[in-house]
Parts: C-alpha cells; structure tokens; sequence
DNA sequence: GCGAAACTTTGCACAGCCTGCAAGATCGCC
DNA sequence: GGCGATCTTGCAGGCTGTGCAAAGTTTCGC
C-alpha cells in the first residue's frame, strides 16, 4: 500500500521520463539558440527529440518553459535555506548567504546555463519569463523576509527587498552569461549585492575617506 | 507638399482613432478585472469596444499589450530627462529626479493606473510584461547611466542601476495600487529610493548611532 | 461639391500555441 | 504471463496573432 509507486529514480519509466525531459529542453535551447525563438515551433521540438508535439505538452505548459527550466525548483531551494538562516544577520546578508546553494548548481551545470542565458539575451520576449517563474517563490520570500525582520507583511520592505535583490541577481547572470563565464558568478553577485550594500553609489567615487567631505 | 498630412491631433480621423484605442483599452481593463485574463477574449473586448477582432489587432499587437498601456511613451519621456540631468548629482538621485514627470502622468490619470495596476497584480503574467515593456527603455536607460557616470556600457554598474531602480519602481507602484492609493505614489517611491540609498537596511534598526557597535 | 488619394476597418484564410479526451503502448510488480 | 498504473499519441477544437485584399471613410486639391 504504501510503496505502490516505484524508486522514482532507478526506475526504467523515471530514467526514460528524465531523458525524455532533458533531451526537450535542450533540444529547444540548441533549436533556438541557432534560428530565433519565433522561427521555431513545438513540432520541430518535439521532432528533435523523437516525441509527438503532444507529449511536449505532457513534459512542459508552455514553449518558453522548456527554455527557461525549471526555475520552481532552484526558488524552492533558496527560499528554504533562506528560512534556515540565523535571524540576526542582516536581511540583505542572509539572501546573499542562501543564493549561494543556486549559485552552485547553476556552476555545475555551467554549459546550460550559459547557453540558456544567452537565449534570454538574444530573445528579449523569454526575460520576462524569467522573472514570472521567480515570481511566485517571490511570494513566499516575501513573506520569509517579513518574518525575519518582524515587519507585517504587506510592509514596503519586504516586497521592495525582494524584488531588488531578485533584479541584482538576474543582472548578474546575465552579465555571466554575456561575459561567457570569465568571471564566476559567485564573484558577480557579491560584487552586485555589495553595490547594493553600499546603496548605489557613483562607481567614480569608490571610497575616498568618506568622513571627510570634498572640498 | 510639406503639409501633406492633416493636423495630427485636430482632424476627425485622429479623434476616432484616439477614441478608438481607449475604448478598447478601458474596455480590456475593466472585463479583465471583472472576469480575469484567462476568461476573456479579444473578441468580447473587439465587442465592448463596437469593432471587429481585427481592427483589436490593427491597435494592440497582443491582448496583453491594451491593458499594460502605452509604456514605451513614457519610458521614452523618463529617458529623456534622465539624460537632462545635471551630471554632478549622483545617478541614484538623477533617476528619481527623472521618474517625477512618469509619477506625475500616473498621478494625474489615477483611477486608468489603479484599475491597471490592480489588474497586474490579480493577474500575475501581466507582471512579466510589465517588464518586458520596459526592457527596451532599459537599455537606452544603460547607455545614458554609462555615459553619466564614466564607465563603459558594458560595465556591471550601468545595468545593475537599472534592473534595480526598475524593480524598485515597480514594487513602490503596485504598493501604491495595494492600498488603492492612499498614499501618494511620489511618497511611496521617495521611501523605496531612499531605502535603496541607504544600502537596503533591516528596517527594525532605523539609525542606532551607527558608529558604536553594539556589544 | 466632387473625385482621387490616403487611410481605416473588416472578413477570410491560415499558422501556431495549448487543452481535453480517449485509445493504445509501455512499464512495474506479482 | 498478466494486471494495474503510467506514459504517449492522435484528434478535435478554441484562442492568439498575421497577411492579404475588398470595402468603407476621411482628407485634400480643384
């Protein structure tokens, strides 16, 4: 009774369903990266990756989700580990700290994300996907970071808090991605939260003895 | 020869076609808002506003696109004056300086940008194109922060400013909506920025003499 | 006023996305 | 091998969005 489903990993049928899914979305990534999003249809997807179009719907709601992955999970991951967090380190400190299991993974499978970003890039209509996959979990961190710095709710910290460091965030891979790598992208996001940190000063000015006013 | 096309504004044409484009505008907002996205066509909107689903297409490319607005215009005018801007004041404070006169026009039509924002927020794939409206402003948006501050445009800085004030704008307007406007969307944008100056502090430690630290 | 030119609206056909539904194939387990 | 659960597929159909050409409306010059 309660071990009718099967290992859900071992599994002959789990292996094919995984393969299945994984040969769509890179099939979708490789197919548009080459010929422009609009100039590739779920038929030809699903060619590639020897499916009915049908079943492309089975594994994905939509074209652009094959594109973007599965972006419920990674927010998932982060909004837990940001729950985990000791209450006593800034809010802004803690968000950096959970990023960094995401951070990881995204290095591990650094090809595809590289390629995956760099499709966002070159197909503008796919950023806003991007943010409607974190939009949801940004619900939930919402609510964590309210938690944590004991604001209601509805309070304009928690909401503007969210959606900025989520922005910072985006902005550093995507900067990743056009620089192909060079830098990691551990590196990227502390450069970015540290300027947010700072509160977004000039780059010009970058730490002239600031007791001191400029003549 | 020079005067080949009517007046622009005056002409009857121009009335109808104004007339046009707002009734199939107001009609979209206000069937979605009572309906929801998913349960209203382009034909029953095509219908409220007496004209044929084609003629929705001649005026809005997507559904989506008559009820998040003309964002390019005023995107357009935010660019402008950010590039008016004295360059000695710092780019943080020259972007809110250019969001008065975008605040202003939102202002002014209140009730059109409530019932759109109330819209966006009950209708959560509207959000990502909110965003996407204002990505080609982004990048015009970059090159003039590039330029403002002495760094190339492919600097981190640049696009970092942006996604962030981007958000930031966003969070403090569907605020704005969420209270029905209680507050004024200029207050409510000053609070966001001034937040973002300040390096995004936990809010339960407003300003302890910061220079003690404590024990 | 009248006719030509410019523009707008509309219908039609069509491609593509996406969703139910039901039949058939495959897999897991006994 | 055989049963039940799961996965794949085809089919029908609705909705979005686009190109094209015909019909209607406005503007302009005369």
């Amino acid at each position: 009774m309660t071990l009718d489903r099967p290992p859900a990993d071992g599994g002959l049928r789990d292996r094919k369903k995984r393969r299945t899914r994984t040969a769509l979305a890179t099939a979708a990534l490789r197919l548009v990266a080459e010929h422009g999003l609009d100039q590739v249809t779920v038929e030809e997807i699903s060619a590639a990756a020897d499916v009915s179009s049908r079943t492309f719907f089975n594994y994905f709601p939509s074209k652009d989700d094959a594109l973007i992955g599965d972006q419920a999970a990674l927010n998932a991951r982060f909004v837990a580990r940001l729950g985990e967090a000791p209450p006593d380190v800034p809010a802004l400190a803690a968000i950096r700290a959970a990023l960094g299991e995401v951070i990881e993974e995204m290095q591990e499978d650094r090809e595809l994300w590289l390629l995956r970003m760099d499709v966002v890039m070159r197909n503008p209509a796919l950023l806003p996907r991007l943010v409607a996959a974190g939009a949801e979990a940004e619900r939930s961190m919402i609510d964590v970071v309210a938690a944590r710095v004991g604001v209601p709710t509805d309070h304009v910290f928690p909401a503007l808090l969210t959606s900025v460091t989520g922005a910072a965030f985006r902005a550093a891979a995507l900067r990743w991605a056009a620089t192909a790598g060079a830098r990691s992208l551990a590196d990227l996001v502390d450069e970015a939260f540290d300027t947010l940190a700072a509160g977004l000063p000039n780059p010009g000015t970058p730490k002239p003895h600031p007791t001191r006013t400029p003549s």
